[in-house]
DNA sequence: GGCCCCTCCTTGAACTTTAAACAAATGCCC
DNA sequence: GGGCATTTGTTTAAAGTTCAAGGAGGGGCC
């Protein structure tokens, strides 16, 4: 005699489970967000690629350069700073390497390792563009919202991305999840 | 005698006023931000493309498509409703066609009019791949919020949306701003 | 009708991203 | 010291996106 282990439904036997769809509210929240990160990334690329010549993310990682001890960091550093896959990496770098904005160096501790290092010239459009970045994002962001919102936009996204980063330690992106 | 019509800051005669930089609780919020949005956009990427064999802005047109009244939409409604360029429209509805998802039809009331159709098959698709689509994105963020987190996320998206959204009206996209 | 400007959508080239495969170096285990 | 899995970063090709240009139709104005 097979009883029933656990029924989720009654009636149920092998049917998958209905799907949790979204109430409308959850739906005006979840197209509100998508059409918003939509909007603000294409306005942010649009004005970094007129004012600084390059995409959004690839002026992140010269801010995570600039930032970092002697303007230098790993490859895989990076990459996991700015939430990028290396291989992605791999083919900024070497573009912005054309640019003269950045230059490889090898590791000595490391024969397989690669430093990205800022070059001056990297420093200085960084030092030209960032007066016109921030004020775009202040106009597109911080000067309509609240304080109470800006804190809870913080709050909220870190625990979105919480939830998605591959647990802390030294998982690279993809794998697992 | 030319007086200072107008002095922002005391002395100042014709340099760039100072930048408007970010404080350390802002520099937070936005990276927080930054971070959610690029890890949250590769995670339902990689699952839309895995499970429907398509990037997630794909996926968006088909939706939308679905909820048009004869499931069909005219392209430049498409284009602003799923907030891209025509441009870049075009290329996703052809390769959406391609896979027999979607077919293009004239319209009969201006020649130079297309409308996107979304076939039974792309209907499919859709039907198929929509529950594992849902729980992705509530795992990813609404299981992990409050209610009045939800409602806040909300409230924020629209605002930043509607500060860039080209003026209600029908402008396409890029075009002043 | 003829003209001009605007809108609709597409195209092709340049660029960026993704996915999968790879070589080299490291490190561990024995 | 000899494997063997892992880590590091790159490479290739295919897919997607952007940008600027363009063909074609609509619509107003004379």
């Amino acid at each position: 005699m097979k009883a029933p282990a656990s029924a989720p439904t009654p009636g149920s036997v092998a049917e998958p489970p209905e799907p949790r769809w979204l109430t409308q509210d959850e739906q005006r929240v979840w197209r509100s967000f998508m059409e918003g990160v939509t909007l603000l990334d294409d306005h942010l690329d649009r004005q970094l690629q007129r004012d600084a010549g390059m995409p959004h993310v690839y002026y992140g990682l010269l801010v995570k350069l600039a930032e970092a001890p002697r303007r230098r960091l790993r490859m895989t550093e990076l990459a996991m700073l700015a939430k990028i896959t290396r291989s992605r990496l791999s083919h900024a770098i070497a573009r912005l390497e054309k640019n003269g904005w950045v230059h490889r160096e090898d590791c000595p501790d490391d024969k397989r390792g690669q430093f990205a290092v800022l070059t001056d010239e990297g420093y200085e459009v960084l030092r030209q563009t960032a007066p016109g970045h921030v004020e775009a994002v202040r106009q597109a962001v911080f000067d309509r919202l609240t304080p109470e919102q800006q804190k809870s936009l913080g709050e909220i996204m870190r625990i979105i991305a919480e939830g998605l980063q591959p647990a802390e330690a030294g998982a690279d992106l993809p794998w697992l999840r």
